[in-house]
DNA sequence: CAAGATAGTACGAAGTTCGTACTAATCAAG
DNA sequence: CTTGATTAGTACGAACTTCGTACTATCTTG
């Protein structure tokens, strides 16, 4: 817990211009197939990993006004990638969740990201690869 | 250069989400004061590493169709971030630079970045800090 | 110099975001 | 149990974004 130097810190801010732009593309990859906006994208993700959630709960969680989700959800219903089923205890929500065809289009955006990750740690010898996803979850972890 | 385990591929992927989502608020934060959108934002940037370029080069870089980029121009204009100039050599072109406001608010994005990647700088020792950089940018050179 | 390629903009269609207004269901007292 | 306030969600329309088509102006090449 040291405080790093301002060159120190622009190095890494430099290296991780190229690693965002890197991501994009492959989310851009991903999304080609289906042709999903980065918005619906990141829904139906976290409706896969949350199933029975409500619209307002992945709407607070991606920092978008409720009817903006509420829109979002639509356009994935009709792709038929999600359900909105009457939530059990609850009869003003819904409860939605993935079809098996939306958990399929998850796996496709999953597996685009994880080839990106891939690349990375091709560019390193094993002593490195474990070194970089050691201190990559100790900053995950330390976020919070 | 050695083929990382299908494990070690899924923890960095994890590690790497967070980053993102973490990456994603230093940005919002950054546009909230000119309610820039992500086009915008990226295009100023853009601009202003490369004074002098014309509307195609920032099209083909961020990989939009041209009259969307001749919009999102429009838009940076008519904020006074950029400016459109005559071309020197080719008087069908325009060149670009980024006006004294602009790049203000080039360094306010940057510097959202910049503090982003201090924080997860600082969950780590010096000794952890040199090796991610060096790592982060073994990385970075080998993607080419 | 004529034909084709290039850089860019104007315009309009399709789609996205979000505020306002509304309905339906739940909660909290009294 | 009813009434008033809150909460979850959707319908609708205005403002904005993206992008294809069409057009102008300027190189470039044979």
């Amino acid at each position: 817990m040291t405080e790093p130097t301002q060159e120190q810190v622009e190095q890494l801010t430099r290296a991780f211009e190229r690693f965002t732009r890197k991501f994009k593309v492959a989310e851009a990859a991903a999304a080609a197939d289906n042709a999903l906006n980065a918005l619906d994208a990141q829904t139906l993700v976290f409706v896969g990993d949350n199933p029975g959630c409500g619209t307002g709960d992945v709407a607070r969680y991606l920092n978008v006004a409720m009817t903006t989700m509420s829109s979002a959800i639509d356009r994935l219903v009709r792709k038929d990638l999600i359900e909105r089923r009457p939530h059990e205890d609850d009869r003003r929500s819904v409860a939605l969740t993935a079809t098996k065809t939306g958990r399929q289009a998850i796996e496709d955006q999953i597996a685009a990201y994880r080839e990106a990750c891939r690349a990375m740690l091709r560019s390193l010898d094993p002593r490195e690869q474990r070194e970089l996803i050691r201190l990559s979850e100790k900053i995950a972890e330390a976020q919070t």
